[in-house]
DNA sequence: ACATAATCGAGACGGTACGTCCCGTCTTGTT
DNA sequence: AACAAGACGGGACGTACCGTCTCGATTATGT
């Protein structure tokens, strides 16, 4: 089921598995240069096509349509040229929503509210873009099938976006902008849970200025006083 | 694709059209009881088993292992009996899921901040139901491919759930308990919202005090004073 | 698979297993008046309707084609109607067939020669309904699966037409007009064989003198002097 | 329905279209070999295991009773692995059917009478084999829903055989041994529809004497002096 | 220059599930 | 009873993809 070949490799940076230590199980001859492989080496322009295939293919069809067959035609690839590279369909689709998650905005310090808006903001973006909801919900929907695919999910995706959340949130503490005693955890969850709930409810694209009004009356509070 | 047979009839009472008006074509000869199609009528038994056969390879295989035949075999039905009810996995899908949803338990009273907390609980419940998650993952990343379903989804599931949570903090405007000029809307993304995030980040069981720490957080506000 | 009701009953004449004992096993509650069984009788417009609608169906669709289902909505019929006239496909199929069996032409006697031209005219134009074709091909193919079937046919079609080939054969010999050693059998199935190689070669009718042509090449013999 | 593939290949020889004209539209860069397609060639084992399964299932069940999957199940091999070779169930069929017949015996030439006997011999054996029989049955039957498959059998199989018989019969003329005016076609088809008949009307195997007799009653006449 | 070796496109392979069709039986209310 | 209607469990149909496996052709490196 998973990587069986020695010298497998996987294009698509941000979702591998970290260092790519692809030279090092090579046969290596001589013990010197290059950690090259010997033969023809693996067709850079086949990785982008076929990974664009997979967003384009995966956008019309939605999750449960999107075949192999279809995007090795789109790509004008074999259908072992994929497979040389992924071991299959949900870790092509991993690195396909890696390839379409942007990267969250750099927080640009004026204040926590601002800050959080834009981040909200970036996250909205995304959200209607349904390739972007329906990867993910594919990742949510097989995790437990999954769950070698879902940690790896978690951990190059999803936790180094909650990261930047909480940076802001205890910048915001330290400057005095924030409660000194405020859950950090639970406002990450409240914010980002806020973007996903509404994405949820209906397939029209999120109105500019809900981002505003959650992180205002997370700021506020609602209770009374 | 959709519905063409005039009398055609679904079993999964909460996520049906609203009202089951097959009698309305019907010949209706005396004036009440006659609202019946002819013909041999459909085995409630058959209904019943195939949704809770439904639910359990569901569970067991995840939404993309979800296979008609076995659901078939393991309900004792012919697969026509399925495909008589249901025009696809789909929508066998969005009953089953409408079949795990637990009735949110009816706000107490004694306070907003008691009742949402109840709230969230139940929800953290079903979050917790593997199958669950799967169903509804299955959903949402089909929404753009079966419009159709979300719509009923929305309408019959998620936006009465929204319902609830508005109507308590409605009540807690009222009573003074909430800022008189709460964004109410806003509040119900932010909380049902981070049950939902909270229950994509890991695998694990949400624990028990994720949901008063959200409410207590979201009643206090973030900025300080 | 047969018979299993007691009184059951068939339309269809010729092919019938003789005597129609219908009523004696009937249940005969005052003992005396006419054999009638108790509630409806049976709608001969029915019997009628599905034996139509079978040759209709059977000669659009050829013999594997056949579908009772299609076969009841023609007549306007429940399938059930069929059912407890007939045991299967198979045995409609032989009731149909013999509906389209026109009778043989009787033997006007004025020449050996002249008389089987006609017989065999006769046939060639059933031959010609492709109807007949198939319904006597799907006989000869299932003769093995259905043994019973087979030689009801023999006995109640094809054996009473041999027969007449046979006897306007015989009376030739006695008349001085055929060989007196001549082989009746042998010639009868050269003759009517004739026929169906004939059919079996196109799709096209056949000819009109291909009979004579048969007849005279037989009655002449193929040997010079 | 038809063929729709450039290089679409059939196995199983004498029913094939003619001269496999597959490397008709091939690249061809050098001059001989290399009318190859593409990809990985089709399996002859393949070819020879459906072939094979599908008489056996046939003998079994009858043409009616042939079913793909259990075909594909006995040969080992795959659904689309038949249908990438047959569009259908008849067309295996008729594969299927030439793979029985047996090649008429070559003429010895002693006397035409001889030589006649000797090829309604073969036919008669054949007749004797119930899966000929079947299969043959359903080739008429279905011809014509199936124009193509009728029209294929009649060059490839029929037209052939009838040849064969034509050529014994013209030398016969040409050396005398027939009147010089003898009808070949009618006598071919009095021959050959002779042996079909004689299968039809029962399901015992043709008696040894039976070609003998009819042979010399067609060479005799019937008529007298 | 030439062997070695891993790649490429193509497409056949054994499977599994799909959604449809029809079988022969069963169950309604009506005639 | 028999009727029209139509649901039932079952099973084969032909299609679509899965992930694997040959094919001949291509493209690098290492001798």
């Amino acid at each position: 089921m998973t990587e069986t070949r020695p010298g497998s490799r996987k294009p698509g940076g941000q979702a591998n598995q970290a260092g790519e230590p692809s030279a090092a199980q090579a046969p290596e001859r001589t013990a010197d240069t290059s950690g090259r492989r010997p033969g023809r080496p693996r067709s850079e322009q086949a990785d982008r096509a076929i990974l664009a295939a997979a967003v384009e293919v995966f956008a019309e069809s939605g999750p449960e349509g999107l075949c192999i067959e279809e995007v090795a035609a789109r790509a004008g690839v074999g259908k072992a040229t994929i497979y040389r590279r992924w071991p299959g369909k949900e870790d092509l689709m991993l690195d396909a929503l890696a390839s379409l998650e942007a990267p969250l905005p750099a927080a640009k310090g004026k204040s926590v509210r601002e800050d959080l808006i834009a981040l909200l903001d970036a996250m909205r973006s995304e959200a209607g873009d349904r390739r972007y909801v329906r990867l993910s919900a594919l990742l949510l929907g097989e995790g437990t099938r999954y769950p070698r695919l879902m940690d790896r999910y978690a951990a190059k995706v999803a936790q180094p976006r909650q990261e930047i959340f909480r940076a802001v949130l205890r910048r915001g503490v330290a400057t005095g902008e924030l409660r000194e005693d405020a859950d950090v955890d639970a406002a990450v969850y409240l914010l980002t849970g806020a973007i996903m709930a509404r994405a949820r409810t209906s397939q029209e694209k999120i109105e500019r200025g809900f981002c505003k009004r959650v992180v205002d009356e997370l700021l506020a509070g609602l209770a009374a006083r």
